[in-house]
DNA sequence: CGTTAATTTGAAAATTTTCAACGTGCGTGG
DNA sequence: CCACGCACGTTGAAAATTTTCAAATTAACG
């Protein structure tokens, strides 16, 4: 969260010198969407707290689950480069984000922090990998590895997960189909490697 | 090649009023690194000429490679938010290029044209996926696809491709074995797909 | 409760991997 | 120049994984 104070501090701060509105908390329901593919790239988006799938629907018209995102994460920056967003954020549960103002990136010598700022959070994003290679068996281990440290990495149980997401959203994700993930799922619970409970 | 003109000329301006230098043209042969994963991020790489992959090796020991990049592409971009390469960058050909001295993003006024440009840049490769999904025929069609039309975009012909990697690299970065790309490729090739022409 | 959606499970079909063999091109040393 | 070895690519056939299709269970929700 760090970065993204630093950020928010500093946007907040251009946008009293230019007068537009800086941040707004707001709160969505699960289905909701916070910004669709394809439209003018406004705002990026700061999670407090549940879960957002970047989706996209490919050139054969289904759906294309490109990444999860929970608290602590910063969506819409794809933006920048194209003026519009690349993906369909969608609310997996109830979600509480800021939407913060993508000040336009004139070179403007006040935005050099903010600009600065951004080429770090950008960068981060390719040190996390998209879904892993190898057998579904192996995808699915790191799938929950991965939001089992994330999880962790914000100081919470990473033992304890709640899947925010549908069997189906984590087929699409890995590459595979749902009755797999089950299959895979349930063979690790009959291994005692996780444990499942509920939905 | 206009952004990097743009980032290039302001680099250069950066450097004279720093007295770092500034950048050279480099030549290496295939399988020559350019950069290192893991190692201080000190400058970043345009490619001129030729063909590099950046690759990565994982816990388990084997190389699992991220990405392939061709004239035109700006590499080492995620050594910002960390200091250090993500990725290891070799040359699968004769590859010609120029290393950029990154500036340290400071924050310093003189630089905002410079991470504005470095933001646009970053944000381009969250359009450009990794390898797609889908059946592996599928993945390797994407693949040529992509090529074809990354080629096409530089104003070459898209339509006759000289692959600079092996099909053992083509495996490894669509997530099959060498056999099954070998297949497919065949496969094509009696389909009138494509048409194969030595190795 | 009753109805619908989501998940699990089974078994056959399809895809992909594995293992083994074969071919080809290329450079080295005789 | 030729033979040899070696890396790379192709091909075949059996084994393993994954998908498909169908049905059974379970969870969600009014």
């Amino acid at each position: 969260m760090n970065a993204i104070c630093r950020l928010t501090g500093l946007i907040a701060l251009e946008g009293a010198r230019s007068r537009r509105p800086t941040t707004a908390l707001r709160s969505i329901p699960p289905g909701r969407v916070l910004f669709h593919a394809g439209t003018a790239a406004t705002s990026m988006y700061a999670i407090r707290r549940g879960t957002v799938k970047l989706t996209r629907i490919t050139a054969d018209g289904d759906e294309e689950i490109q990444s999860f995102h929970t608290a602590g994460e910063v969506l819409g920056l794809e933006g920048f480069g194209h003026e519009v967003y690349a993906y369909d954020a969608v609310a997996l549960d109830s979600v509480q984000y800021c939407e913060l103002p993508l000040p336009k990136m004139d070179a403007s010598p006040t935005q050099a922090p903010i600009a600065s700022e951004l080429v770090r959070l950008l960068s981060k994003r390719f040190w996390r990998g998209g879904p892993s290679r190898g057998s579904i068996r192996e995808r699915v281990i790191a799938f929950l590895l991965d939001l089992s440290r994330r999880r962790a990495g914000r100081g919470l149980d990473g033992l304890n997960l709640k899947l925010a997401m549908s069997r189906m959203e984590i087929a699409n994700f890995l590459g595979t189909r749902i009755e797999t993930v089950s299959r895979v799922l349930q063979q690790l619970h009959r291994e005692h490697a996780i444990q499942i409970r509920g939905s």
